[in-house]
Parts: C-alpha cells; sequence; structure tokens
DNA sequence: GGAACCAAAAAGTCAGACTTATATGTCACA
DNA sequence: TGTGACATATAAGTCTGACTTTTTGGTTCC
C-alpha cells in the first residue's frame, strides 16, 4: 500500500513507530538517541531524524537533559496515515477499528451528498463501473475481486465530494475495508442488501440527487457499525 | 496555541513549512538540501531532519540523485495540525477553513450524539458551564470571552464523544472558531438563535437524547455552513 | 535506433568534536 | 528546617568533513 523503509531512517521508524503505538514503551518513558542509535545499529544522525518524525506525529517528545519522553496516546496525531498503518497492525487494532468506522458514519454520507452535487461525469461513470464490479462479484467467494470494486467505490466518493479533507480519508478508508476482509472472518458472500445500496448510492449521484445518496450512504456505514458490534439505537 | 520554533531544526520548519503550503515553491519544484541549508543559514544535519518531517507531512519527497521535490496538494497531509495551522496563515486560509467547516459539520452532530449517550456528569457540568457563559457573554460586544466558551464547548462535545478521532478534532475546531472571530468581519453579537441552540445542546445531552443532541448540534453546523456561503440545499 | 555503459550529482550515512540547556544535587545562610 | 543561589553532570542539539550509494542522463558502440 506504501513505501515501507524509504532509507535506513524509514526502517528505524518502521520498527520504533510501532512498538511505541502497541505500548510497548508505555507514555512517559524515556529513550536516549544515543542508546537507541546503539540498540538499531545506526548512526545517531540517523536515530536524529527518525525521533524528529516521531516527535512531528507526537508520538514522542524530545527534550534537553531528559531523552525522548512517549507522550501519552490523547497527544499522538491519530490521523496520520503511518500511524494509523501502526496501530492497526498493533495491538490497538480493535480500537482503532472502531474509532475509525465511526469517522467513516460521519463522514462518507455527507461526503455522498456533495458528490451528488459536485461530481464529474467521469466520477459518475467510475462509480457506476465500481457497482457494476461490485455486483458482478458479489457471489461465488470472489471476495477479493469484490473488495478491489468497494474500495474503489469508496474512494471515488470521498474524492468527488470535492472536500480535500475528506478525500484524503480514501486511504483510511481502504485500510478498514481492506482489514475487515483480510483479517476478520469473513467467508460468506457479502450482505446482497448492502450490494443493492452501493448501486443506489451511485444512481443518486448520477441524478444529482443529494439527499438519497446521503441517506443511503448513511445506511451503508450504519451496516459497518453493526459489523463491530457498535449500536446506534 | 502550539510551541512554535522548538530548536533550529523548528524554526527553518516555521518558515520553510508556510512557504511550500502557500505555493511559494509549487508542486513538481526540486529543492536541494544543501542550497536550502546554506540559504537558512544552519548545518546540513538541521536541514536535514526539517525535510524529513516535512517528507513525514508529505509536503515534499526526497529522491537521491534529483533532490527535495514538492509535492501536489492533494498528497499533504491535510489533518497535521501543522499543516492545517501554516495553511490557515497563508493564502489557502479560506479554502482551508472551507474545508475545515465542512468536516464539522460532519462530525460535531455524530459526535454530540455519541456524547448524549456516553458523557460523564463533569463532562455534562462543564458543558452546560459553556453554555451559560456564552449566554452570559452574548451582548454587549463581549465577543472575547463568549469565544472562549464557545470554543470550551466545541471542545467538550468531541471529547465527551468517547471517539479518539473525534477528540483530536478539538484544536482544528479551536483554531476555525478562533479564526473567524478574529479575522473575518464579526462586529455584531453572535446570533441569539445559535446561543438558544448551544443551550439546548447542552440539555439533550445532559437528558442523554442522542438524537435531539445530534440534530441540533446539525442545525449549529449549518449555520457555520451558511456563514460561508456554503449552501446545502 | 537501441542497448550497454560511464560519469556526475545529489541524497544518504557515519564518526567525532563541540555547544547548550536544564534537572538535580549541594551548600551556605536564614 | 527550609530556602535560595550555585555548581555539575547529562543528554540533546549543532556543526563539519569525509565517504557511500543510488539514479539520471548522456555517450558510445553495435
Amino acid at each position: 500500500m506504501t513505501t515501507p523503509g524509504r532509507g535506513l531512517h524509514g526502517r528505524v521508524l518502521d520498527s520504533l513507530g510501532p512498538a511505541i503505538t502497541a505500548g510497548e514503551y508505555p507514555p512517559g518513558s524515556v529513550l536516549r538517541t544515543d542508546e537507541l542509535a546503539k540498540d538499531f545499529e545506526v548512526s545517531r544522525s540517523v536515530m536524529r531524524e527518525a525521533v524528529r518524525v516521531l516527535e512531528s506525529m507526537h508520538l514522542v517528545e524530545s527534550r534537553r537533559r531528559v531523552g525522548v519522553t512517549v507522550r501519552p496516546k490523547a497527544a499522538w496525531n491519530v490521523y496520520d496515515p503511518q500511524v494509523i498503518r501502526w496501530r492497526l497492525a498493533g495491538a490497538d487494532r480493535p480500537q482503532q477499528l472502531r474509532s475509525l468506522t465511526v469517522l467513516r458514519s460521519a463522514v462518507e454520507p455527507i461526503a455522498a451528498g456533495l458528490a451528488a452535487k459536485f461530481a464529474t461525469a467521469e466520477q459518475c461513470a467510475e462509480l457506476t463501473e465500481c457497482a457494476i464490479g461490485m455486483v458482478a462479484n458479489s457471489r461465488g467467494h470472489k471476495l477479493e475481486a469484490y473488495l478491489v470494486h468497494d474500495v474503489a467505490f469508496h474512494r471515488v466518493i470521498l474524492a468527488a465530494s470535492g472536500n480535500e479533507m475528506f478525500a484524503r480519508l480514501g486511504d483510511v478508508v481502504t485500510e478498514v475495508l481492506a482489514g475487515r476482509t483480510h483479517h476478520e472472518v469473513m467467508f460468506e458472500d457479502p450482505d446482497p442488501a448492502a450490494v443493492t445500496l452501493h448501486v443506489q448510492v451511485a444512481e443518486a449521484v448520477r441524478e444529482g440527487d443529494a439527499l438519497r445518496a446521503e441517506t443511503l450512504t448513511r445506511e451503508i456505514t450504519v451496516g459497518a457499525l453493526q459489523e463491530l458490534d457498535i449500536l446506534a439505537p
């Protein structure tokens, strides 16, 4: 999905980042740069660059005479795609999946409404294609192919909303959907009702019916919430 | 609001970051590390650390034999608080304000609904205090004091939602509200209807009425959208 | 015209010396 | 006994220079 280990400092991050988000170094832990450098067998300059990046993610704080302190989870930049990936890969996975799904349930309906208003003809076509692809792979244990179209569908919706911040959630949604299919139990074919909803959203967007697109998408996300037992009574 | 210029590399960031987000170096521009180091009168190591941070924000990409390339806006980590601050401070301000307000309009109603279910007694009390503070400063050109309570109100809602990702939007909302009051035209007292809505939201949350809290908050955010001429017909 | 090759350019890496801020302990004095 | 000033050790921060590695773009030769 993303470029791992860009350079030496990147490999350090790929190792240190997940360790922190997984709570291996609990908040308040103090690390020392040159000790880390020794542990990871890299020069101090490389380790310093890695620490700087972690600092920009608010995962750690570097202070003179003290060291590199791990910050509490509440301070983390939980929207950083890399942090999200690290958390999804570790012990934090369930919580991360829940909060992301709740975020989706807030954002996607609004995005769909905006998409109905602002989507280009090309995006409408893409959307329809995705919906068709989902239908075509909705039966017969072709989950992999189904997922590809499902992911693409949601990405197009977010991009077509015309809101840059919504658009940037495409990666996040991708991770969530991919995770749901790959890691969770998902032997059966997708819910036919959900497939229909996607087709109908594509319709509504094409017809410029913002309210309908929003409502239908809300139904989709409610389904996603229910899958994770996040009830919305 | 946040710590500016933490160390030498921080000061470089405070200068280079805004320049990039403002489009001073358009996407595709190629910078060279040691040239930058010379320009900013810092050592290469310091400049490298700054570049690493910019890279982690997806503002630039560093490649061997090529240099440091500025990435297109679509790649930027627009959820990074620092990037948001840089954009709000520069030419991108209007667009940034719009997309943030749309994001708010998606997230806050859901957050309010969750808050109605999960807020602690303490948070309910805080919320009521904020609402009272808003009422008390709603007339007589006491906008500064009004704003303080307004901001606090929305932060509590987001925090009380129990969703870590919503909670982290508190800073963002703060920036938006502060910006609206300080930079935009806002001579008159706040809309009395909006004040009432806040009071009612506090009520609904206290009573655990999720649906009402959500609906009322949606009315608040619709108002925010209208202020920016973002119509939602 | 295309494939193999070469050279330059820029980032990447490392090691070592030095500077600076600061937490903490010490000691004198009240 | 408590409090303030001061000294000291510590770890991050900074700078410099040498070296390595990757990659691009041109050049040569078939």
